[in-house]
DNA sequence: CGGCGCGGCGTACGGCGTACGCCCGCGTTG
DNA sequence: CAACGCGGGCGTACGCCGTACGCCGCGCCG
């Protein structure tokens, strides 16, 4: 398939299932296949074992059902993604969160990292063009109410929040990536990077780059400390509030 | 393959390659295999086709080889694309700049966007336990030089790094889906936008969902005006800075 | 000039996504 | 109550992928 993308060409299709604007499946009101029961099925998969994990077989095989019968309720993988995607969109809180923009940004940017913990295999599966779904619609509008109404512009809410959610993505990413290379070989962040201190001494010498082996040993040991994710997404969260409350600031008293 | 990860068990194999500590194969001196040729093939392959067309067959047949023979010299799939990330840091200027760090930053910002517009494939291809090739290290260190004198301790300095760079990645990653998934579906994001226009009518309408329809539509035709991305890109960066500019502040006055 | 090490590679295996077409049991209709 | 048709369910097969394994034949060293 190439890599969980393209929304395939049929977007009418893609978004009645997203919508589930088809009928339930009358016929036998057995237990019967659905895409609910499909997406929840997938997203189990996908959160115990990672997306990789995740196939068609699979599917059938925890549903009690052979491979293509999944295909009469779903066009391709691609789309399953999508909706389990959707999905997850749909668990997160929406609060009314007390206090000012920046209040409520930190909480939008916590929430969605624990949504990326709970679900690590959306920070690969996700791109670009959105997946137009109820559950992102629905958080689109309430994410934007944090920034309505403090002077910015509809682009600049839209480039605000875009912003935020891509440090929480980055960030997420990152911590991501060192728990399940810490699954796949065994070693944990600390161990790998003084299972290659001594190569590292060899090629990174003090000399040849002075700064990179200082600040690589003060950072590489954050790491050790198994402590380098949680602080990268707190100062980039904070650095980045900052920055937007310099053009709020501007708006206010400006525009 | 599972993702382009994993460094793969043998530490010491890998390192060998990345920084070429091998003899370069005497033999016969006629044309004969290298793990240059190889990667400078697979770059080739990966800048015109993405990552997806990448494959060992393909590697092979473009060097006029069997398959295999590419495994002679790199042990699998992932060691090749970390000696590609390697050698494609190694094309990166690494000019002094004139000005304060924020000029520096920013021309970081810049150049790294370059990097990855020129070969969009390291977007999906990098991992955060780095691949540690002499190209890296020089990057790091150059980069480092960049906000080393302004206040910040080791931690933070590299901290403002990630962040920066974080936000490059998204950014680029952003642009280039754009790209992309115009080749695949034969669409622009325009003409995608202007296709799901009335679905999106029909689901998020204006009573429902108020501001998403009125911020989405704002935003949306700056995707159609094919700038949305490097706005992202531009606001998100200043944004950044300026959060960073604080902190700086902050270490001259108090630290 | 004989032997052998190693670069090069043919074949094959197990996995993937999914196209295609069959079957069978159900709800509907006469 | 019988016949029918339709659609959910699925078995098989195809073309891809990465790569393990073991064979060849060339060119250098003794």
């Amino acid at each position: 398939m190439a890599s969980e993308r393209k929304a395939t060409a049929d977007p009418a299709r893609s978004l009645a299932i997203l919508w589930r604007t088809t009928e339930p499946a009358s016929r036998s009101a057995g237990p019967g296949l659905s895409v609910d029961r499909i997406v929840r099925a997938a997203i189990d998969i996908a959160d115990a074992e990672g997306l990789d994990a995740l196939t068609m077989r699979r599917v059938g095989e925890a549903l009690g059902v052979g491979t293509m019968s999944v295909y009469t309720y779903v066009p391709g993988k691609a789309e399953l993604v999508a909706v389990m995607i959707d999905s997850a969109y749909g668990e997160m809180p929406r609060p009314t969160v007390e206090g000012d923009w920046r209040a409520r940004l930190e909480r939008i940017a916590r929430d969605n990292l624990a949504l990326y913990q709970r679900h690590p295999w959306m920070l690969r599966a996700e791109t670009t063009r959105p997946v137009l779904g109820p559950h992102l619609v629905a958080k689109y509008d309430y994410e934007l109410g944090a920034v309505a109404d403090i002077g910015l512009s509809d682009v600049e809410m839209d480039a605000v929040l875009t912003l935020v959610l891509g440090h929480v993505k980055s960030a997420a990413r990152a911590a991501s990536e060192v728990v399940d290379l810490e699954r796949e070989t065994g070693m944990t962040d600390g161990q790998w990077w003084q299972s290659h201190a001594p190569w590292l001494e060899t090629f990174m010498t003090a000399d040849a780059y002075p700064t990179a082996s200082r600040v690589g040993t003060a950072a590489g040991q954050q790491h050790g400390a198994a402590y380098g994710p949680e602080y990268a997404f707190e100062f980039g969260l904070q650095r980045v509030l900052d920055g937007i409350s310099v053009v709020v600031a501007e708006r206010a008293t400006a525009g």
